[in-house]
DNA sequence: TTTT
DNA sequence: TTTT
């Protein structure tokens, strides 16, 4: 489809340490779980409400994943830039299941440490040693999809029954 | 928390025309399917491929249903922007079940038609005679810069002779 | 026209203190000077590079305006949003002069304090005790990180038994 | 400074058709100036107002100058992704004048052409010929700064004494 | 200067 | 003028 547009934006902190797999290909992906959350005054009963949102953060972009790796840790905040998307897997008993993914890979995403304590930045980067003019940051060099083939989520993986 | 944010921003299709829900108050709740999708070559086989994401847009706004309903049908380009939402639901046999929507409902929601057909744009406007001081547009009310006849910034005042 | 977008997103550092306008009517303004900026290494003599860049903001909603009168300081970091807004002035030789500023007005502003000192968050409420059925009041309310075990949704949700 | 975040976008038409500039290098520049517009009713007087603004968008990513130049004229609708930048340059009599302009430059850029004519999409790619395994589209392919030293606008130029 |  |  010519003209599409996929893109999240969250400012949030992490709810555990980040979760990092090492790929047989020598790649990378770390997971992130991401709490945003709002404030609202019910308007009937005029009393203080809050709701958190989680969401799933999946880095495959090769500068980025090794930023998380490196500064996130539980409680860091960070503002995330991704795409959405949804997979599919089986759980055990074969059942279909459907879990959507904030997707930080090539060109188009981006990650910033908000805490003061590290240092972030930079972009997706691009597969295949890519030169970056500007951008870099600690999370410079090129990225690469870890294996081109692969899933992003391997069944018997990190996540084999619930999607979050 | 303070301090989050939780925005998504598409631009796709309607799959289907959309579906829309009378609730009992009298409001109305509209859900789109929106695909967004990308193009790319492959690093290996060199063949093109394609990839569309389905997305499961659900809007509460008064004033972007109304418009939804009115302007948006199958095939139908939109932009929109709104908030990632996780809903739990069992299914017929007891059995739970996530599903992630983007979700148009407040403030921080927009909606535009981007066929040249119709007409959309204004905001998030919020169910329940929401008064809105400014965002115009189908779902809006009136707008007013805060003082109606006061340039934004006096001659003389704070930023004379540079613009900055 | 119908059919646009005019967002600006930004997360960055004030360089000076809010500077807070009491208008006539009672209302009130606030500017910003917001920097962001970025580091790359030259590809040509591999030294490290920076490039820091100034932003202008405006604030008319009236809640936003009160958040950062109250809460934001030089060296505070925001999550800013808001739109592009190009403003022609004469200085005193009456030469024309233009001024592009990032505008938070309306619906589909918004500011969030990141500094973890302060609570913001919230939208762009305007003038004039607007109502806002969610997404924060003008201040927000008080910060708190979610709560690290707390189960992501209630079981028993608003529309129970379709997810899509 | 770790942590900033600096990113517009825009949805507009463009009001003439796209400006080519051929670097020495062999690059190539191409300016835009995008429209954005918003109605709304003056809730004083009830009568329908529209307020354009108008933008000037640089592209500095050499897969995206071709896509613009070759897909881009006047009345086209489009998305644009980039980052705000102001330039001081002076007009003939040496006095200092400012232009903000929306930079498409690197990987945090797009730009997706919204008119069901042409195909766009892709990004901002990487300097050096960097290979992308997703994003593609017709702006596929590397991206580079023309002329890695060049000034954005030439002394003289296109936009000699006016800033926009 | 666009667009509706 | 910020921040790292």
């Amino acid at each position: 489809m010519a003209g599409s547009v996929n893109k999240v934006i969250l400012v949030g902190n992490l709810g555990a340490d980040p979760e990092v797999r090492n790929l047989p290909s020598g790649g990378k992906v770390v997971n992130l779980s991401i709490a945003t959350s709002e404030n609202w005054k019910d308007k009937n009963t005029g009393e203080r409400r809050e709701k958190t949102e989680w969401h799933r953060v999946v880095i495959f972009s090769e500068g980025l994943a090794r930023v998380a790796e490196s500064y996130l840790k539980k409680g860091s905040k960070v503002y995330i830039e991704g795409q959405l998307q949804t997979r599919k897997w089986q759980d055990q008993s074969g059942a279909d299941k459907y879990s959507t993914e904030i997707v930080l890979q090539g060109f188009n995403s981006n990650m910033t440490l908000l805490d003061g304590r590290g240092d972030s930045g930079g972009g997706g980067g691009d597969d295949g040693g890519g030169f970056r003019g500007t951008g870099g940051g600690a999370g410079g060099g090129g990225a690469r999809r870890p294996q081109a083939n692969a899933p992003a989520f391997e069944p018997g993986g990190m996540d084999d029954d619930i999607p979050f």
